[in-house]
DNA sequence: AAACAAACCTGTGCGC
DNA sequence: TGCGCACAGGTTTGTT
C-alpha cells in the first residue's frame, strides 16, 4: 500500500514523535514480521537503544540508533506504525510494540494484517550481508533529488515498457503503482511505451509529472484509499486520493479530456488505469 | 534482458 | 443473510 508519499508522511511523523527518546521495553508478537533476523535479535537490538533520526529511502524507513546499530521498517502492502499513548488497547494485527521513554508515556506500534512487512535491526557495517536490496536501490527522487538529465539516462539504459521501469526499485526508488498511474497520465504517456523511444518532450513531461505528483502528495500526506488502511502515525488519513485522475477510475470520465472513459487492464498483476485518449 | 506468473498473507467487496 | 471468488498500496523468485 505505501507508496514513497505515504512513508515520507510516517518519517515526518516519526521524526516529529520518536526521535531523542530511548525504547525501554520491546514486544514482539508476530515472528514473521522479525524473519528477516529473529525476535530475540530486534529485542536485543532494541531495547534501551535511542532513536537518533528517522530517514527514508524510496519505501524503507531508516533509523540510526545511538546505539551504532540502525532499525528498518518495512511497510509493504498493510503496514502501518502508530504512536499512542502506553496502554491504549492495540489494533488487531499489532506485532511489534516499542515503549517509549519519557512525558506523556507512549508506544510505536507496527501493525500489519497481511504480514508482508518487516522489522529489523543491523549494522549498518554489515549492511551488504543483511539488507543487500538497500545497496542496489535506485535514485530516491525527493530523497535524493532526480534532474531530468540523469532520469532520461535511466529511460535510455533499458528497453522496458515505461510503466516497469518506473515501478523497478533498483531504477527509481519510491515510485509504486498509484504514482506511477496518476504521473504517466499526467505526463500523457501509455503504460506501455518501451522507455527508449519517448521523445525529449515526453521525457520532460514525465519527469516534471512524477516530481510534481510525489510533491503534491506528500504535501497531501499520502493516499488513503476506501479501506482507510493507510494512516499517519497520529491515524490521520491522507487526501491526495481526492485529486487521482486515473487509480481506482476505471469506467469513469477522463476529468482530463472530459471525452474518454479511463480504462484498466492487468499488466504483470497490476492493475493498470490509462486514459486511452489522453495517453498515447 | 524482458515479461509474466506465482508466492508470501489477511481482509474486504462483489455477484449470486 | 451467507458463500466463494477476485482483488488489494510491495517485493522476490522462478519460468518462458
Amino acid at each position: 500500500m505505501p507508496e514513497l508519499p505515504e512513508v515520507e508522511t510516517v518519517r515526518r511523523g516519526l521524526q516529529a514523535q520518536v526521535v531523542g527518546r530511548r525504547i525501554t521495553r520491546v514486544e514482539v508478537g508476530r515472528e514473521r514480521t522479525v524473519r528477516r533476523t529473529s525476535r530475540q535479535a530486534v529485542i536485543d537490538g532494541l531495547t534501551g537503544a535511542t532513536i537518533v533520526c528517522v530517514n527514508r529511502r524510496g519505501k524503507y524507513l531508516l533509523c540510526p540508533l545511538d546505539t551504532g546499530e540502525e532499525l528498518m521498517m518495512h511497510l509493504r502492502m498493510s503496514g502501518r506504525l502508530l504512536v499512542a499513548a502506553a496502554g491504549t488497547p492495540r489494533p488487531a494485527h499489532t506485532h511489534v510494540v516499542m515503549h517509549l521513554a519519557g512525558e506523556p508515556a507512549q508506544e510505536l506500534w507496527f501493525v500489519d494484517p497481511r504480514t508482508f512487512g518487516e522489522v529489523v535491526v543491523f549494522d549498518p557495517v554489515n549492511v551488504a550481508v543483511e539488507l543487500p536490496e538497500l545497496a542496489k536501490m535506485g535514485v530516491d527522487p525527493i530523497a535524493d533529488g532526480l534532474s531530468r538529465a540523469q532520469f532520461a539516462g535511466l529511460l535510455r539504459s533499458r528497453s522496458r515498457q515505461i510503466k516497469a521501469l518506473l515501478l523497478d526499485q533498483h531504477v527509481i526508488a519510491g515510485i509504486g503503482n498509484i504514482y506511477c498511474d496518476e504521473s504517466l497520465h499526467l505526463a500523457g504517456v501509455r503504460w506501455d511505451r518501451p522507455s527508449d523511444v519517448v521523445t525529449p518532450r515526453e521525457i520532460t513531461r514525465l519527469h516534471a509529472a512524477i516530481m510534481s505528483v510525489l510533491g503534491e502528495a506528500i504535501e497531501a500526506g499520502g493516499s488513503t484509499l476506501a479501506d482507510t488502511q493507510y494512516v499517519g502515525v497520529d491515524g490521520e488519513a491522507g487526501w491526495f486520493q481526492l485529486h487521482h485522475r486515473v487509480y481506482d477510475r476505471a469506467g469513469q470520465r477522463c476529468l482530463t479530456c472530459g471525452k474518454a472513459d479511463i480504462v484498466k487492464v492487468a499488466v504483470a498483476g497490476r492493475g493498470t488505469h490509462f486514459c486511452p485518449r489522453c495517453q498515447k
